[in-house]
DNA sequence: CGCATTTGACCAGCGC
DNA sequence: GCGCTGGTCAAATGCG
């Protein structure tokens, strides 16, 4: 494919949704920023807290933010110092950085659809212009022949402008595209990314109800790194928690505990941009207690799965 | 057979 | 207003 020699040329493959979460602005002001150079001065907006943009607690205390060294995943500032690390962070191929989670390889446990690197597809605008373009021709005659006419076809009620939900991202690096979070996951959709030839894949929570969203897609400059951001708040228990519960927490977590094993390689952004890789193990016992966390779904599982195997 | 994935199209937002 | 892009839908297909 050659779609690579037409790319644009960026220091990173920076994603709009992924500052989006760290700076916990909307996606849409945030590419903004990000087209912009990363103007600090121009993000202003108050993020979340840690706590709260997983759990949706408004009461949060403030200690995971301690505890990680940042008021959460990154500040306000960070989209412009913070996203310019991570950029170069990224680039350097640095194993440290803002929240990312190394681990060679993703260790699913059992459940996890395995992808071996997504193909280098055919992907890229181009899918979407001419070939769309005919396939859409093709479509259109396929539902003319069927006596179904876009015209009169009765459209579904439009869908009301949606509020975002606060997102958050893992950075993983990792082998494999779909992470076994401990929750289950249906595909809908993937889509070509704009200067990369790794395709976004879109997943929904399958429990009824539920609804978590998440984003996976690879950087392009380093396709072992894998970005997954995840989009509102589990209205249910990790069914992979259930079965810890279950087991007694004998073996909490295994397939977690496994990715998590390389921990101590985890940064943290400080709220000046910084790494800070200790950051985690020493203060993240103390702060996180379990009764300090209801229900928080995935980061609870990691952060459970983390705790339990610092502190056996 | 039920569920998950694939894939092309549609839609809305945004920048120019 | 137009084109581009991200996000979603839903039919078709695959798989256990």
């Amino acid at each position: 494919m050659s779609g690579d020699q037409e790319r644009e040329h960026h220091p990173f493959p920076y994603h709009e949704e992924l500052s989006a979460v760290f700076s916990g602005k909307p996606a849409g002001s945030v590419a903004e920023a990000g087209q912009r150079g990363f103007d600090p001065q121009a993000v202003s907006t108050p993020f979340e807290s840690f706590t709260e943009l997983l759990c949706g607690t408004p009461t949060d205390d403030g200690s995971l933010a301690r505890a990680f060294g940042f008021s959460c995943l990154a500040p306000a500032d960070a989209v412009g110092s913070g996203g310019a690390a991570l950029r170069e962070l990224m680039a350097d191929g640095n194993d440290n950085f803002s929240c990312s989670l190394t681990s060679t390889s993703w260790c699913g446990g059992g459940t996890t659809p395995v992808t071996p690197n997504s193909s280098a597809s055919s992907s890229s605008t181009e899918a979407a212009g001419e070939e769309g373009g005919a396939r859409r021709k093709k479509d259109q005659l396929k539902r003319e022949e069927d006596g179904d006419d876009m015209s009169n076809k009765v459209k579904k009620p439009k869908k009301e402008r949606r509020q975002r939900e606060p997102r958050f991202a893992f950075v993983t690096r990792s082998e494999v595209d779909h992470l076994d979070d401990g929750y289950r996951w249906r595909k809908y959709g993937q889509k070509a990314v704009k200067n990369s030839p790794y395709p976004r894949s879109y997943y929904r929570c399958t429990t009824p109800k539920c609804p978590v969203k998440k984003r996976v897609e690879r950087s392009y400059e380093d396709p072992t790194i894998v970005v997954t951001t995840y989009e509102g708040k589990h209205t249910h228990q990790s069914p992979h928690t259930v079965r810890a519960n279950t087991h007694q927490l004998a073996h909490p977590l295994p397939m977690m505990s496994t990715s998590f094993s390389q921990l101590p390689q985890l940064g943290c952004t400080t709220q000046q941009g910084n790494i800070n890789p200790n950051a985690f193990p020493s203060n993240l016992s103390s702060a996180l207690q379990p009764s300090r966390f209801p229900d928080c779904g995935l980061l609870q599982d990691i952060l459970s799965s983390f705790l339990h195997g610092s502190q056996p």
